[in-house]
DNA sequence: ATATACCCGACTAAAATAGTCGTATTTATT
DNA sequence: AATAAATACGACTATTTTAGTCGGGTATAT
């Protein structure tokens, strides 16, 4: 319920790796689904994913991989989340503002605060923090 | 991801209206369910399970009903959420220790951390300030 | 007795998450 | 030019979690 998907685990495992790295030096797919014993074909979305974010740089062909793009100082971890899975808040309301209850519910407002609070804190933190 | 379920979200806005009326009112599950439009049925199983914890009193019967117990200041969010739901954390190695990555992980540590200070935001978080 | 309300387990449905498969594209190497 | 190593990507299936339903109980005021 307030569980991260294996899609950020594994995204954030790979830029890890990546990032422990030299500048130019580039990682695969299987090593890395090796390495860490992540499926390679889930594995391998992610890090398309992560590319056309352009979080990560792609190079095809033999000898191709990835390696991390821009610094990971500078992309929040609420924003790495939201670029992987889209809009989050604690319900619905803080999202869609399409929820049945919106006119009766009694507790919009506080649940609000407190997701604000949560969000804050997520974008107080950088992807670095947890890459290293 | 980071939201909470919908039997949270009913046990709150009960509690919240229950929280509104005099010390020894009692509200009905039928009453709540259709203030709110929440499903009757499983409006009664949250209602059950918070009087099984002993947060919310029953009066069987007709006439009967449910009232708040204990103060809802002396309960954390965290709290209420982990007596409802289980435990939480943002990984399962948090709450589980048996994650088959554990060796390897590399992101394990910054990501504990996370999870420590969101667990000590939301038991920082009384009841009482959602319902209030 | 009856009706109202809580109690509870077993079941089904729906949605979100996780994982698989097949095929295409790019490109270094031979 | 052929091959092989790598990414790209959509369609599919499986699993897990969440949401909701149903059917039968028990307690008790009237």
């Amino acid at each position: 319920m307030l569980k991260l998907t294996r899609k950020l685990e594994y995204a954030l495992i790979a830029l890890s790796h990546m990032q422990q790295k030299d500048e130019n030096e580039l990682s695969t797919t299987k090593e890395i689904a090796e390495k860490f014993a992540i499926p390679q074909e889930i594995l391998a979305k992610a890090l398309q994913q992560l590319a056309k974010l352009e979080i990560i740089h792609a190079v095809q062909g033999p000898h191709g991989g990835y390696r991390v793009i821009e610094s990971l100082d500078s992309l929040s971890f609420m924003d790495f989340i939201e670029k992987m899975e889209g809009p989050q808040g604690l319900v619905q309301c803080t999202t869609d503002s399409d929820c049945s209850l919106m006119e009766v519910c009694n507790i919009r407002e506080p649940i609000k605060i407190i997701n604000k609070n949560l969000i804050t804190m997520f974008s107080n933190i950088s992807l670095s923090e947890i890459t290293q």
